[in-house]
RNA sequence: GCCCCAGUGGCGGAAUGGUAGACGCGGCAGACUCAAAAUCUGUUGCCUGCAAGGGCGUGCUGGUUCGAGUCCGGCCUGGGGCACCA
């Protein structure tokens, strides 16, 4: 090799060299080998939208580190990737380009099966799964008609989120600020016939199982606590005054305030609003005026707590001959509770406000502490904190926790009120009024009604004769799908054309992918059992409370129906930062692309088209509307994958926002590049491995072995602990140390091989084709995807000498070299000693000395 | 409004209550070169001093401690989640 080839690591050549190796050898095929310990380490799926972005080069790169690393734990790795192929933005390509959904899916994901190859990850392409194929599909429709049988799926009419723009339903979780999450449009509000799936039955268990998530970070548990929203309290009836019997029943969680209720509020969409409106013009008009306001933050923000009052009447069960006025009110929900509540005003501020509107009367029943009884007042601020019951009947002297148990025992034995937990959480609405999904298995009969498909006939597949040229959905209007007999009459029927929710595949693929591709039977609940559940899960935040919470509701449905024997899907969770990069607008105020700008002489940029000046802004997730996106296909073709994978990792802990930089990127080239030159320069002259040391460099070669395995020791912690960033650092210490003895002639020799082999074998997880490459420079023959992770030797590892930092007064004074473990007399006296620590004394005796034991001696003077 | 998280050099970030700023980026100086690129070496928190040294430093402010970036209280700023949830 010439000295200018040499020169040069051409990544392109080398990483499909190595990527060709480990395919051939299948480096990376799961086996069901039970001789090892099992590791199940899945990144979030990606959705096909034709090319991979630096978020999924982030995400994984990540798992790929962790799969690479247990795997040469000696762990036997179960490392799958697929595709959540169905969504809207193919049928949106069908419209816009008239191009068929499945032909635009499907060329997607050979298109970014080609640059997720191109990264180096060491996936099980065997197992790969596109959820738009029916061999998946037909599975969860399988699934869909158990939960039915099982009552967990269920037909309702109710008032669903619309989305106008994307002409379908959305679940509450899709929601985003009264938005649809993918549109950004503001959802109207439609009564519809929609399955849904019962997901509040597990809302206790999705609750109180989050405390055993352990490995999940507390701000995606946390998330998900407020999200199931558990709050406890007590549901009591009110009697309607004039009607025998009839009562209102309204929901409380402070039923301590029911001395102070000064109201009764139901929701306009309530059964007793309803009923009011048939003689009441005016109440009509009311419902119809709120039905207007939008559900929107700002809307909801800036709308009036608006009441009617109906005229009916109620009595106060707590307090005898009380009687209170019954309202419909804009702000009660039918979907909370029991769409009505009772309006306590002194201790509840948007019931102070409704009152002070309607002059109702304002009566605090609860006593701040230390406040006087007698003067006690509620202005415009409603007393919401902990106090002492008073005004209140048998609860006076009560705290509010004392009060609300007393008020709830005497409902209680009273037969007119029960404690209730009320949830936040609703059921998820899975039908969608679109083609791109998985038809759900229902045939509706004008006979028999809701009939589920026969388990012969599944799956449904989709027509592939759709048009997509007008509103609505394709399905509806196709001439001949929908029209089937009916499977238990045989008389004509209906298909059921709406699909699933797209979160309805993601909910189960990680199952799915335990069972090799060798047969269309979805998975087996043996391989389920061997594989999951998944021990280490990877993908961004934003899903903290839709996939996540949907998947380990689905975990517990299967459970229920025979198919699985866990109750959480994922037991470790790692969640991504994003990847952010500067943002620049032009002398317009127009987002421009980093690729539009010239750096200018003397620091700062210009557009380079018009030469124009260019404002620099905040770094911010990459996005198209924002053109700061990097193409991730551009630096993997220019730097090579490596280092694109080994910038992803040392710049940033994990579960932070990463900043893209040039610098950054060309920092991440420049080592790869140096450790490249320093293997290829040491290894034809590297003596052969365990050849003698002579004497004279036996202390060279002892310190930087101890480096060698105290940074073997080092970077398995940081990788244990996912701190990546800190584990690169470890390595860049290690070829520093090197490098510092590559000048020092023959020493250099010696003591290179077993420390380049040990920072070679550490890169490994992260930059693969290059270790790889790099292992057969040192003349291995065997692949390093396959071999061992490093043991450090712990003799090496042990130190006898520990640097003591000695401190006046918890000022640092200098610092000690001494014995580890040596004895705390002994410590203090070497500190003593120190002409530093003399001269600051000046003669005086030390009031105390504290020493910690290889770490600190504090004199305090 | 409620809940949560984070504020450390010019920048990204390191620091089981024990030497603040590892590692990298950027900067500065130098070597190599006709020159540049690449590479290598040194240096780089701030103030002060010729120097040895000294002083100040983890958003602000109190506290606990021999010792606080780290723990506790109050505040400021930024970010995230939820939001007529009774």
């Amino acid at each position: 090799m010439s000295s200018s080839e040499s020169s040069r690591y051409s990544p392109a050549e080398v990483e499909a060299r190595w990527q060709a190796e480990w395919d051939k050898r299948g480096s990376f095929v799961a086996r069901e080998d039970d001789t090892k310990p099992k590791y199940y380490v899945l990144e979030m799926f990606p959705y096909p939208s034709g090319r991979i972005h630096m978020g999924h080069v982030r995400n994984y790169t990540l798992g790929d580190v962790v799969a690479r690393y247990k795997r040469a734990k000696g762990f036997n790795v179960l490392h799958p990737m697929g595709w959540d192929a169905f969504g809207l933005p193919a049928e949106n390509a069908a419209i816009e380009r008239g191009v068929h959904p499945a032909k635009w899916t499907h060329e997607n994901i050979a298109a970014m099966r080609t640059q997720l190859k191109s990264m180096g990850l060491s996936y099980d392409w065997a197992r790969e799964v596109a959820t738009c194929d029916p061999s998946y599909y037909r599975h969860e429709q399988k699934m869909f008609l158990e939960f039915l049988k099982a009552g967990l799926a269920y037909r309702k009419e109710s008032w669903v989120n619309w989305d106008p723009a994307e002409n379908t339903v959305l679940a509450n979780e899709q929601v985003v600020d009264g938005k649809g999450w993918r549109s950004g449009v503001p959802v109207e509000k439609r009564l519809l016939n929609q399955w849904n799936l019962k997901i509040t039955h597990y809302a206790e268990e999705l609750l109180s199982a989050l405390g055993k998530l352990e490995r999940w970070p507390d701000k995606v548990r946390l998330m998900q606590e407020n999200w199931i929203g558990r709050s406890e309290g007590l549901r009591l009836r009110f009697p309607i005054v004039g009607r025998n019997g009839e009562t209102v029943e309204v929901y409380t969680t402070r039923p301590d305030t029911l001395y102070g209720a000064s109201f009764v509020a139901v929701s306009i969409d309530h059964p007793l609003a309803a009923e009011a409106a048939k003689t009441d013009a005016t109440l009509v008009e009311f419902i119809a005026d709120c039905r207007h306001t939008g559900t929107s933050e700002a809307a909801i923000e800036t709308a009036e707590k608006k009441g009617y009052a109906t005229g009916l009447t109620v009595t106060n069960p707590m307090v005898d001959g009380q009687v209170l006025p019954i309202y419909v009110a804009n702000f009660v929900l039918m979907e909370y509770g029991t769409g009505a509540i009772f309006g306590c005003p002194a201790h509840d501020q948007r019931d102070l406000d409704f009152a002070r509107k309607y002059k109702l009367p304002v009566k605090p029943v609860v006593l701040p502490p230390g406040g006087d009884p007698a003067t006690f007042a509620v202005g415009d601020t409603a007393y919401t904190d902990d106090g002492t019951a008073y005004n209140s009947g048998p609860l006076d002297g009560l705290d509010v926790t004392r009060a609300k148990a007393k008020a709830i025992d005497m409902m209680e034995a009273k037969g007119t009120g029960k404690r209730a937990v009320t949830w936040r959480l609703r059921d998820w609405g899975v039908s969608r009024q679109r083609y791109w999904g998985c038809p759900i298995p229902i045939i509706h009969c004008g006979s028999c009604g809701v009939v589920p498909v026969p388990e012969k006939d599944l799956p449904v597949t989709l027509p592939e004769d759709v048009t997509f040229d007008a509103p609505g959905n394709p399905l509806e209007r196709h001439p001949t799908w929908k029209n089937v007999s009916c499977p238990t009459c045989g008389k004509p029927a209906r298909r059921e054309t709406d699909t699933f929710d797209t979160f309805f595949e993601s909910s189960w693929y990680f199952a799915r992918f335990a069972s090799p591709n060798t047969q269309d039977r979805g998975f087996t609940r043996e391989a389920a059992k061997r594989w999951l559940p998944v021990d280490q899960y990877i993908g961004g935040v934003e899903h903290a409370v839709l996939h996540l919470l949907y998947s380990r509701f689905f975990t517990r449905a299967l459970r229920d129906c025979g198919y699985l024997d866990i109750d959480e899907p994922f037991a470790g969770l790692l969640t991504q930062g994003m990847v952010c990069h500067e943002t620049y607008k032009n002398a317009d105020k127009a987002w421009i692309s980093p690729d539009d700008l010239t750096r200018k002489e003397g620091g700062g940029w210009i557009e380079t088209k018009t030469g124009g000046p260019v404002v620099v802004g905040r770094s911010e997730k990459m996005s198209k509307s924002k053109k700061n996106v990097v193409d991730p296909a551009h630096i993997i073709a220019t730097y090579g994958a490596d280092t694109a994978r080994l910038f992803m990792l040392s710049d940033s802990p994990p579960e932070r926002d990463l900043d893209w930089t040039e610098a950054g990127i060309d920092g991440a080239f420049r080592y790869l590049n140096r450790l490249w030159r320093m293997v290829g320069a040491a290894a034809d002259t590297l003596p052969p491995s365990g050849a003698p040391i002579p004497n004279k460099l036996a202390p060279i070669v002892d310190d930087l072995r101890r480096r060698a395995h105290r940074t073997i020791a080092d970077v398995t912690g940081d990788l244990d602990r996912f701190h990546f960033n800190r584990a690169v650092a470890r390595i860049r210490e290690l070829t520093n140390a090197i490098a510092e003895l590559v000048g020092d002639e023959e020493g250099a020799l010696w003591v290179l091989r077993e420390a380049l082999e040990i920072a070679v074998r550490l890169v490994g997880p992260m930059m693969p084709h290059l270790a790889e490459e790099l292992w057969h420079t040192l003349g291995h023959k065997t692949l390093l995807a396959g071999a061992a992770w490093p043991v450090a030797d712990p003799a090496l590892v042990a130190q006898d000498n520990v640097t003591v930092a000695v401190q006046i007064n918890g000022k640092l004074a200098g610092t000690l070299e001494l014995a580890k473990d040596i004895d705390a007399k002994a410590a203090e006296n070497a500190a003593l000693a120190m002409p530093a620590v003399q001269s600051k004394l000046a003669g005086k005796t030390p009031k105390k000395v504290v020493v910690v034991p290889n770490r600190i001696v504090n004199v305090v003077a």
